[in-house]
DNA sequence: AGCACGCCGACT
DNA sequence: GTCGGCGTGCTC
């Protein structure tokens, strides 16, 4: 008799997609107690899958359920059961953002750690033991000689010390010092526990190298080699499974990484600093759709300990939420870093009125002459153009032939490098054809231009250019398909660092975060594309984005150097973003744009979320949302709720078809949270249960807080 | 999501 | 005659 070999039932989640019909934990049978938090492996269908132990009681406790209750295969005992923090922070992340608890729960785990045994398991986490070991015998290297911290540094440090839990916004221009507070904040709360854990989360992996190595020179030989954990998406399988181990064994004191790193189960956790907390990379857009930030807002809030996040242009949410009563919510304490601890100046800003330029201006002629006067004093030029490839487009002037890919709703664009027609939504890349494939006229045109064609056009206009020492004037550019082999990123910017290139040109990779101390010259090449999108968040985002390259320039502590140059070339030179990249002034701006906000009911003050699907059709796509969204009104109708919220009928995405497949979407919006959160709950429910009934409906999502509306 | 079963077109 | 296309349905 099972209830006898087999006396205890355990709840386990597994991992499916919220859209599939498992989505809740599934009953096994076991022959001993299982804490709940151990990691377990059991049948399912024919295979064998992960899964993690929601709860354990025992079986004679409740009556059997009306299907065959199958045992599980094996129990991870080697692993210390994930503790109470994590399985609230994991259960509150399904709910928050409606996704299944087992999809949430098992993307949080390390990819090898989902396919091992429980002798597998024993076997790593002995030899990382030994490893640990080994290190600590190492001869420990002598500790960095921390800077003095300024008195801005010093009064944010104080801050942050006396009141002990809460949300702190560290609000500093570029090199205003955020990362010595950062350290300065970790260092102490490590020094007041000696098991204490910090997490450190960084939006771009690009980034991770840099803050990793002040992290690791700073703090290992305070606390030993190895206690410094570094978590993204980059590392190998083994790496990455160290890293989370280490983090859930309290060994690692300080783990540091990006969007995944925010779901680590930390044991000890006593502070968060989450680095550029605006930054969209945040937000995870695929599966369960969290916010790395807001996550560990929630995290620091669970554990009553402090979260720091620090940004030269904080998101409008955050800056609202740091508006003290009673003009704002006061959730948040601001603590501003004034001053570039260094004390060089901030760039001159110069707009340059693109309307006045003939058409098909790629640069104009002052800033080329500017550029060219800086390759002459031996100083660096960044020029930004946030668009891969040659050009974004080509089309034929005779037939009206355009290089639409045939499988999403978008242009492909031309990469000359190696002659291609490259879809940048489903990665499709053809050859590039020598004529107009539909009428063989050999006049194709390009649309707006990229920057493999911007490298082209500024080498050609440097060519009689020559540097200090009298040799020719050098390009690189960098982005994502120059960069795209392993250590191909390090050697260029190594290449940048040694003065060996004059101009640099590329995508907001090299707007973002690393320093450029010999960079003179910052130029946007054609800004208004993102202003044209229609995403309310697009002036924010350029205004940070334009704001951090102009924080590129200049950072050489070189008194007597001329003030660094940041150009803009636009046709919208009034435009009050612009304005306010000119005066340095973030917090005129997010007022202003705040001011919008409320009067558009658009967030902070409005609560958004998406209903999504994909289909064969739109036309399906649309009927399914549709239908589901007339099922939650009815269902809500007697409900207080009902009035609070506003639906909107669905809609195409931006991008509608990618890889032959249709996407649609529908908002929902709300001024209170609750009430947003009951129609979402209601909405689940309705696109499950309609779901058999919509055949062509492919996959459907639930994104909260979207970005990108 | 996997991974089966199941029923129709071009290959040894 | 079967190898395999992906449509439909189930997994404690």
């Amino acid at each position: 008799m099972t209830l006898q070999t087999l006396p205890w039932r355990l709840h386990v989640a597994v991992s499916a997609p919220a859209h599939s019909s498992i989505n809740e934990p599934l009953s096994y049978l076991a022959a001993h107690e299982v804490p709940p938090g151990t990691l377990v492996r059991v049948p399912l269908g024919r295979r064998e899958v992960p899964g993690i132990v929601c709860s354990c009681e025992a079986a004679a406790a409740s009556p059997a359920p009306p299907w065959a209750e199958r045992p599980v295969s094996e129990v991870l005992a080697a692993l210390p059961p994930l503790d109470a923090h994590w399985r609230a922070l994991i259960a509150f992340t399904a709910r928050y953002y409606h996704s299944a608890l087992g999809e949430v729960a098992l993307a949080a785990l390390p990819p090898t750690l989902r396919r091992m045994s429980n002798a597998q398991l024993e076997g790593s986490m002995k030899r990382l033991e030994k490893r640990a070991e080994k290190a600590r015998k190492e001869q420990p290297s002598t500790p960095d000689t921390p800077p003095q911290p300024s008195a801005e540094q010093g009064a944010a440090l104080e801050a942050i010390a006396q009141q002990r839990a809460g949300v702190f916004l560290l609000f500093g221009v570029t090199g205003s010092g955020k990362t010595e507070v950062y350290m300065r904040a970790v260092q102490r709360a490590l020094e007041a526990d000696a098991a204490a854990q910090a997490l450190i989360l960084v939006p771009e992996i690009n980034l991770t190298p840099q803050l990793a190595d002040r992290f690791t020179h700073r703090f290992e030989p305070l606390l030993g080699a190895g206690s410094v954990a570094v978590l993204h998406s980059a590392l190998t399988p083994a790496q990455r499974l160290a890293a989370w181990l280490r983090a859930h064994t309290g060994a690692a004191r300080i783990v540091l990484g990006t969007r995944v790193a925010a779901l680590t189960p930390l044991p000890q956790l006593a502070l968060i600093a989450v680095d550029e907390e605006h930054d969209a990379s945040y937000k995870q857009q695929e599966g369960a759709r969290y916010s790395a930030r807001d996550l560990a807002i929630w995290r620091a809030h669970h554990a009553r300990v402090p979260i720091i996040l620090g940004s030269a242009t904080p998101s409008l949410e955050s800056w609202h939420a740091s508006i003290p009563p009673p003009a704002g919510p006061g959730r948040y304490q601001l603590l501003a870093l004034p001053q570039r601890a260094s004390g060089s100046r901030l760039p001159a800003v110069r707009r340059v009125d693109m309307r006045r330029a003939p058409r098909g201006t790629v640069i104009a002629p002052p800033l080329l002459a500017a550029i060219r006067a800086c390759v002459r004093a031996g100083q660096q030029a960044l020029l930004l153009l946030n668009r891969r490839g040659w050009a974004a487009a080509l089309h034929c002037r005779a037939c009206g032939w355009s290089s639409e890919c045939p499988h999403c709703s978008a242009w492909r664009a031309f990469h000359k490098s190696d002659r291609t027609l490259r879809c940048h939504h489903c990665g499709l890349a053809q050859p590039v054809p020598r004529a107009c494939p539909e009428c063989g006229n050999l006049d194709i045109g390009t649309g707006t231009l990229g920057t493999e064609q911007l490298e082209e056009r500024i080498a050609a206009a440097l060519t009689q250019v020559q540097r200090p020492d009298g040799s020719p004037a050098r390009v690189l550019r960098i982005d994502a398909d120059s960069t795209r082999g392993a250590g191909q990123l390090d050697a260029h910017l190594a290449a940048v660092h040694s003065g060996e290139v004059d101009v640099l040109v590329g995508t907001q990779m090299i707007a973002k975060g690393h320093d450029f101390r010999r960079v003179a010259l910052v130029a946007a090449i054609n800004p208004d594309a993102a202003l044209l999108s229609s995403d309310f968040r697009a002036p924010e985002r350029l205004l940070a984005l334009l704001m951090q390259a102009a924080g590129r320039a200049g950072r050489a502590d070189d008194e007597s150097a001329a003030p660094a140059q940041m150009w803009v070339q636009t046709t919208m030179p009034q435009h009050p973003l612009f304005a306010a990249l000119a005066a340095h002034d973030w917090a005129g701006f997010a007022a202003q744009q705040l001011d919008e906000r409320r009067a558009a009911g658009l967030p902070p003050y409005m609560h958004l979320a998406l209903l999504r699907a994909d289909a064969r059709t739109q036309e399906a796509a649309h009927a399914f949302l549709a239908a589901a969204a007339r099922a939650v009104q009815d269902a809500l109708a007697a409900s207080p709720a009902a009035a609070q919220l506003a639906w909107s009928p669905p809609v195409p995405l931006p991008v509608q078809r990618v890889a032959g497949v249709e996407r649609a979407q529908l908002l929902v919006e709300s001024r209170a949270r609750s009430a947003l959160a009951q129609a979402l709950t209601a909405a689940e429910q309705q696109l499950r249960a309609l779901r058999p009934k919509h055949r062509s409906v492919i996959r459907w999502a639930i994104d909260v807080d979207p970005l990108g509306v």
